[in-house]
DNA sequence: CTGAAAGCGCTTACAG
DNA sequence: CTGAAAGCGCTTACAG
């Protein structure tokens, strides 16, 4: 018999049952490793011909008449290539491969409507997701319509029983404005997108507000500046009636972003502005000046999200846990020594 | 009746069709929208039905019954973070944004070792795949052992029938080639990550070769540099007898990383050594000096790739494409003007 | 240690 | 326009 094109026609249970001359419940023991339950003999038989035939588990069947589909949904708002922010990116890798090292699959999902997070949980029985950026209005939601483990990151609702893996933003902020007063700088702007939508910033700005306070530094209300564009955000840093020394911009994206504004403009950095960010991301590390940030560790939130997703998988009464990795300052060039 | 916890309980097609006083075959059209088969009267009790339970599709028995699973698998290279290089990311994230545009799902995999290929594919009964990164080796044995419409980017494999997205590599070297050369370079290396492995690195450097050619200058082999780690990189840069004055780079990523060291080593850039660089990612616009680039459309790679994938989904005597698209030079400040 | 029966939630292919 | 029957490829829950 020849053929051009090998029969890729899908291996059974059935077939490996009739070939072994057993029942499918003999090879779906061997297939699921409950070897305990069955001969030597067979197994060893099995699974020589398993091998043989190439034969690969339907998931979907299993999911069917198991109820256990071993897919994880990974949700991430956001419908313009999420992927092109490198936290987005960064963290999305470190969590899929630890989701893959277990065995599990899982499914990417870009979300810009709420109600779509239920369907795509639904519809493909997830045994659980978790969740990359900020779905804090819909978590009320999200847990009443889900009774699966559901991971938040950076997530600040106040709902209780929400598991939930952030990073002290507080802190972030606090350390940043220690570090420009110890660099002698008192007239300072605060600049960030979507400050009124994101927890996250909100904290990294009060964290600021208060440790200049400790400093005896009042931030006025007009130096805290929404970025919705970086020319208009730079036109304000410019433009204040007393100047400007320092920018802290909670966000290495959007601290480079300006920074390449300023230098356009004919400004030198640090010395006409001294700028910090927030992230560590590579990118700080290859701009000029290089960049003084706030360092969070993304892979060890991605380890953390993975795994107590997994704890919570394998024992469904494990209690709701909440971690707040830290933050550390990290020096570089970009602030100018004023003292 | 008090429930503390809402009933999430599957709703299932059956408790439709019960609710409706029809069978599972009426709700199954309508759920598939053949209303040309379905009386008006009971399409709209349906609908209000579903929608009152909240009906979603189980997609497993779907999949099990129709042998259509809407599964797009994404299949990348590496096991420790390939979404870190932007490149991966970026290409990435279009392609799941446009796969999720046509109501399929993506399962995203990274792949250390081929034959979790088919296992992938196989498991969930995929419809397609797209695989992002160089598979050359093994396209041979993937296409055999699966029968889907699979769609390769950056390919050079010579086998017939393969589907590839690619870009012009041997162009981007020639442009680089002619620009180091109008702008008076003579003394040229050559810098990229595995040459040997890669055949898209081979055809850059061919480009960049015969480019020199043309304005008679050889390219000796030893500037041809295997760039196993930047250091090592940057001594062989800066160790010639003959004092280079410019490098090709084709990887911003890699360029980005040797002009750091350079930096860190005192060089002046441009002016000691001028780079050229390869894909445009958004740090060449950020680092200093900006880095001149050869620009790849990644968007538009990725646009491809779902496009002729839904193409040979729909059809699946469509012919084997195989699509090249263009480059261009994109000219900043990293290329020092020595004549 | 083994297997026959039933069922997971759908769709296909008919018959009417 | 509608539905009864069979089946997709597995696992669960029994019985032996």
């Amino acid at each position: 018999m020849l053929s051009l094109t090998k029969e890729v026609s899908m291996v059974t249970l059935k077939d490996i049952a009739r070939e072994a001359g057993v029942s499918t419940m003999t090879v779906s023991r061997v297939i699921n490793q409950k070897y305990s339950e069955v001969s030597d003999e067979n197994i060893e038989k099995i699974q020589a011909i398993i091998k043989k035939l190439g034969y690969i588990p339907n998931s979907s069947a299993r999911s069917l008449s198991s109820k256990s589909s071993k897919i994880i949904s990974i949700m991430i708002p956001g419908s313009n290539n999420p992927l092109e922010t490198p936290y987005n990116s960064t963290i999305l890798g470190y969590v899929l491969q630890l989701i893959q090292d277990q065995g599990y699959n899982a499914m990417v999902h870009f979300i810009d409507e709420y109600s779509k997070i239920t369907e795509h949980l639904h519809s493909w029985h997830a045994e659980g997701a978790i969740f990359l950026g900020v779905f804090d209005s819909d978590i009320q939601q999200i847990k009443e319509n889900n009774q699966i483990p559901l991971i938040f990151t950076d997530s600040y609702s106040s709902i209780r029983q929400v598991i939930n893996i952030g990073i002290d933003d507080y802190k972030g902020g606090l350390l940043a404005a220690e570090h420009f007063v110890i660099n002698g700088h008192k007239e300072l702007a605060f600049v960030a997108p979507a400050i009124r939508h994101s927890q996250v910033m909100q904290q990294r700005m009060d964290g600021f507000i208060d440790g200049l306070k400790k400093a005896g530094i009042f931030l006025p209300p007009e130096r805290i500046i929404e970025k919705i564009d970086v020319e208009s955000a730079a036109d304000m840093v410019c433009n204040f009636s007393k100047k400007i020394t320092g920018v802290f911009v909670p966000a290495d994206q959007h601290a480079v972003e300006l920074m390449d504004c300023l230098k356009k403009r004919g400004y030198q950095l640090p010395k006409d502005y001294s700028i910090i960010g927030f992230d560590d991301l590579p990118i700080s590390q290859y701009i000029t000046p290089r960049l003084t940030t706030i360092k969070q560790n993304i892979k060890q939130k991605a380890q953390y999200a993975v795994d107590i997703l997994f704890q919570h998988l394998k024992d469904k009464n494990m209690p709701t846990q909440n971690i707040v990795l830290n933050v550390e300052l990290v020096p570089r060039e970009s602030v100018y020594k004023l003292n």
